[in-house]
DNA sequence: TTCCTTGCAAACTTTTTGCAGCCTT
DNA sequence: AAGGCTGCAAAAAGTTTGCAAGGAA
């Protein structure tokens, strides 16, 4: 498995073992992709096949798994830090959100375009971009049928 | 004062009172622009004028703001959920935010930009965009030069 | 052995809620 | 009088931490 070779290399090179749980944490999120999976949600999740893991196990692999550059945490304003897997394709940048405020669905959009938008802030700002996160709120296209 | 008829409006409207508590809160955020003020903060900025205040008064206060639109949330990851004044200038959407991972330092981008992505958005995932949030992640000018 | 890791429970922090009293209309 | 609003205290909810035991190198 591609992932998991990658994740266990960058956990070794920072001097961290990749052990059960850090696995089935990691296979939990991997396998929900696009499900935007807060801490407890994956501690449900995992303890299905681990039933002996604790909840803080969770709350501090996914930390680390945001250190070691694997995931990223999305923050929904609905009290939950929820945590997806990085996009590592070939444009460095993560994906943007679309959140419709009628039936809350998330919608992914794997475009970046923001690129010269970028440009013109680095220079007009002076300002070395590294990463951003985008997020539109509006109604889907179902809702829009619906109201 | 241009601001507080504004929001006098906005609570009248939906039923709310402009209280001597909910003006000092407006006056906090209003005088602090550019701060994005957690609603502790809000609460010791307040209390200096306002010894009686309460906690609870600002926590329930900054979201009444949110629901009538005066404020906008502003999550940067450390804890606190901050507020700063909607944009209620000529372009109905927020400014967007760059936030330099070395010092933290904020700096506001009042220009949009996002016209051409947002059109591009609609048509391609037929879904209408009322809103965005945007930030940026990088180093300022003033740390690149420290490195 | 060494030191990272884990589960559990307790602690912590931010935010919300219940309630009695107050204020404004 | 009616109903929104407030301060206080308690509770809730999400997350973090301390610690002793466990496990891989």
């Amino acid at each position: 498995m591609e992932l998991k070779a990658v994740v266990n290399e960058k956990l070794k090179k920072k001097g961290y073992k990749f052990t059960p749980q850090r696995k089935a944490i990691l296979d939990a999120v991997a396998d929900h992709k696009g499900q935007h999976l807060s801490s407890e949600e994956i501690y449900d999740i995992v303890r299905v096949s681990s039933p002996d893991i604790g909840l803080a196990t969770v709350y501090r692999t996914v930390q680390l798994l945001v250190d070691v550059d694997v995931l990223t945490k999305l923050n929904l304003d609905d009290g939950f830090v929820r945590y997806e897997l990085c996009d590592h394709s070939e444009d460095q940048h993560n994906h943007h959100h679309l959140i419709c405020s009628e039936c809350g669905k998330i919608i992914e959009v794997r475009e970046d375009l923001l690129d010269s938008l970028e440009q013109e802030i680095e220079k007009k700002y002076a300002f070395l971009i590294k990463d951003h996160k985008l997020k539109f709120f509006g109604i889907c296209e179902t809702c829009q049928k619906n109201l």
